[in-house]
DNA sequence: AGGCATATAGTCCACTTGGACTATTGAGCA
DNA sequence: TGCTCAATAGTCCAAGTGGACTATATGCCT
């Protein structure tokens, strides 16, 4: 394999491991089986990936239809290889944790440049943007379980969540800290002399 | 404002804020005070970043100093536009969650692929690794504390601990799961017969 | 029947990213 | 003293990303 499989590229191969279609029909099935909460798919990036799967032998054209005078829609299909390369990538990312940049994280980082009662407030607001998310991830879980998928289809969103509580948790008490002057709010740097 | 600061651009306006500084010395300091663990910072984009930032008027050229024969170093001051431009970005990042694509989200979407045994495995690896990153934190945040820093700076580094923490609790649980067939296998679209 | 919004299907390009490359200086050591 | 390795300081470019753009078909409202 020249590169590694991008998330992206990943997507692509696990629709196509069930049956084989065009890329229009992908991006509807990532939408409908929620797949755009875990991976990011921009319009743009899907018939680029699909390219570039199509040039290392990991996908193949199978018929190019038409329908009235629409542009013509080329069908692909998964190869041996391809499904190879799927799962050794997959083994991957599941035993490996890759290393990540949270933005908030980038932001707690930061947060000494602003005065303590506004970061307080900035975080209660947090708060309220979470709970919604938490809410809005259950609507999409119900009806995904409607539709009659199993527990193991929508695992990631249990993981999505937990991570969600557990962020949740940590705003919450270090608002209370800031507020209650448990953490104190020393400048930058404040106790090293050294240059 | 043309475009929105990215994560590294405001590191940038962070470390400038404090004092002024050639390039080189911002990838020094964000290497001792640990921010690359929570910026992704490439050699190459730190300069690509500065040039956007001093075209935009955020930060401006002070000195050009050069030592022997190396190459000329320009040493950068934030402005007043800076300052604002990068409070006012923090602000966001504090108090609305960005989407985020967190690549394990994606791996147990897929985990179906997988036959249930060999997943169970790959979890317990997974724990291993995290347990791993815990100790490595600890340790860094230890050598910083040390070093004369206070608990608001590496604030970041406890959100990103109890973050791992909650992970490990969920690839635990999930891997019992697994392992005691209390989450069935079912292929996925098992149980949809709609088209 | 005409018109507008939306779904279908895809191309194109400006901007980023991050890895590879260049070149000089200082430190260690044999 | 000469050699090598690491640190210093930065440029360059191939590849990837994602937003803007094109163009047809269909459904709905009036």
């Amino acid at each position: 394999m020249s590169r590694a499989l991008t998330p992206l590229q990943l997507a692509v191969l696990r629709l196509l491991a069930d049956e084989q279609m065009h890329p229009y029909e992908m991006q509807q099935r990532i939408r409908e089986h929620a797949i755009d909460q875990v991976v990011k798919v921009a319009h743009g990036s899907l018939y680029h990936a699909v390219a570039r799967l199509a040039e290392d032998g990991l996908i193949e054209p199978v018929e190019t239809s038409r329908e009235g005078r629409r542009p013509e829609r080329t069908v692909y299909a998964i190869t041996g290889t391809g499904r190879d390369e799927a799962r050794s990538r997959l083994r991957e990312f599941m035993m490996r944790p890759v290393q990540e940049y949270p933005s908030f994280g980038m932001a707690l980082s930061f947060v000494s440049m602003l005065p303590p009662a506004e970061a307080a407030s900035l975080l209660d607001r947090r708060t309220v943007a979470l709970e919604a998310k938490l809410a809005a991830h259950d609507t999409v879980v119900e009806s995904l379980i409607k539709r009659g998928l199993a527990r193991i289809n929508v695992i990631e969103v249990e993981f999505l969540n937990s991570r969600l509580r557990s962020e949740l948790d940590f705003v919450r008490a270090l608002s209370e800290d800031i507020k209650s002057r448990r953490l104190d709010w020393r400048p930058p740097n404040g106790g090293d002399g050294e240059k």
